[in-house]
DNA sequence: ATTCTTTTGCAACACTAGTTACATATTAAT
DNA sequence: ATTAATATGTAACTAGTGTTGCAAAAGAAT
């Protein structure tokens, strides 16, 4: 149990200290609960009301966001270190999230109590930079997003997640179905296995049951 | 002179203060620059460094995207009251902005110098809800958009489109020709006007040169 | 009044993506 | 080993959107 809580301190350290007043540091390793993940698993769904802020500290999380028929898009990751710009109004305005978030590997998760929010913005500098930057950077994120969907065909929009997914998991193979990537890109199964084919003949990914294979990033 | 400090004043009031600490208000009062700007001029544009935080305090502007071949897509508007989020960042990390701002219609605009972001976010709570509450209003229409390019036809966007400028703009008409429509959508005059002549058709609009007139919201 | 420019209409065609239906291959369960 | 479940392959067809090229209409400029 003790080794728990230094490891906790030790990851805090190493994902924010370099970012965050020591101060801070300190008030966060005291106010918060750290989670571990399994993979694929959904910590915060369509509807949910949050009573933290999630903070991902290792592992990598997907947002996505689903219609009324149940119809999903990806919409951008969380890495190491970032929070979920999305849940943090979740928190201050007590609403209801409108985004769902998937752990992608397994995950660990700082959980901070929401009335933290206020009280650190106010008194922390960094805290405020922090959660600004991390505003924009999922701002950039979305529509970066919407510059994929308007602007660039499947084919590419499909080479773009593989290579994406490859980066975020630092791995060439991405342990996918056909079917878990049309979901993603909100396409339908067919349409994904035929462009998949092509980039196949195009020799720049290799075709597995359940995994592709890229050669390069 | 004076009346121009005086009818400042009141718009400042009216706009902000209900929503910002009365200290505040003042402070804003004295550090604020406001400008009129006439219809369809670009006030920020992509590349563009900020000096100021702009606030609108009347009228309306629409916030597009452009990608590097020069199309176009309209992302959400901003009325009266209400900053731009994405500026925001730019004068925080006095980075390039990411969008286009237009105006709509002659419009009141609130310069505010970049470096009081910082000093009111520390001294004033209602700020920090006001910005927050800004980039989760911003995020939150964002994502409006990407579930109407991911998830509806084209025929019912422009519908959207449509009856969005109508309510914006307070009026059933809307002054704008097929092409700059066409531009907005990120789509193509000829399937703008074939997708128009439908809705004429069935009756919910009519069509007229330089001017589409809705019969209701 | 004539010419020029802008806007809209229209038809034919092309392309991308989605759908349906079925076959085949691979793995898991019994 | 046999069966069941899951994943992938393939073909034919459809729907929606985009493109090209030209004509007609409306308005502005001379």
């Amino acid at each position: 149990m003790m080794k728990m809580q230094e490891q906790k301190i030790e990851l805090i350290k190493n994902s924010l200290g370099y970012i965050l007043e020591e101060e801070l540091v300190a008030e966060i390793i005291n106010n918060s609960q750290l989670k571990e993940i399994e993979q694929d698993k959904v910590i915060v769904n369509v509807g949910d009301e949050l009573n933290n802020i999630p903070i991902v500290l290792e592992g990598s999380i997907k947002i996505s966001r689903e219609n009324e028929e149940g119809d999903e898009l990806l919409l951008y990751y969380i890495e190491g270190g970032d929070t979920c710009a999305m849940t943090l109004q979740c928190c201050v305005r007590h609403t209801k999230s409108e985004i769902r978030a998937t752990t992608m590997e397994k995950s660990l998760i700082l959980m901070i109590p929401i009335n933290m929010m206020e009280v650190w913005l106010h008194k922390y500098k960094s805290w405020r930079e922090y959660i600004l930057q991390s505003y924009h950077t999922r701002m950039t994120e979305l529509m970066e997003t919407i510059d994929a969907i308007t602007f660039m065909r499947l084919d590419e929009r499909l080479l773009k997640y593989l290579t994406d997914q490859a980066k975020l998991l630092g791995s060439l193979e991405i342990n996918h179905t056909h079917q878990q990537i049309a979901e993603d890109l909100h396409s339908s199964r067919v349409v994904i296995s035929r462009l998949l084919k092509q980039l196949e003949i195009k020799k720049i990914i290799t075709i597995h049951r359940n995994k592709i294979i890229l050669k390069s990033i």
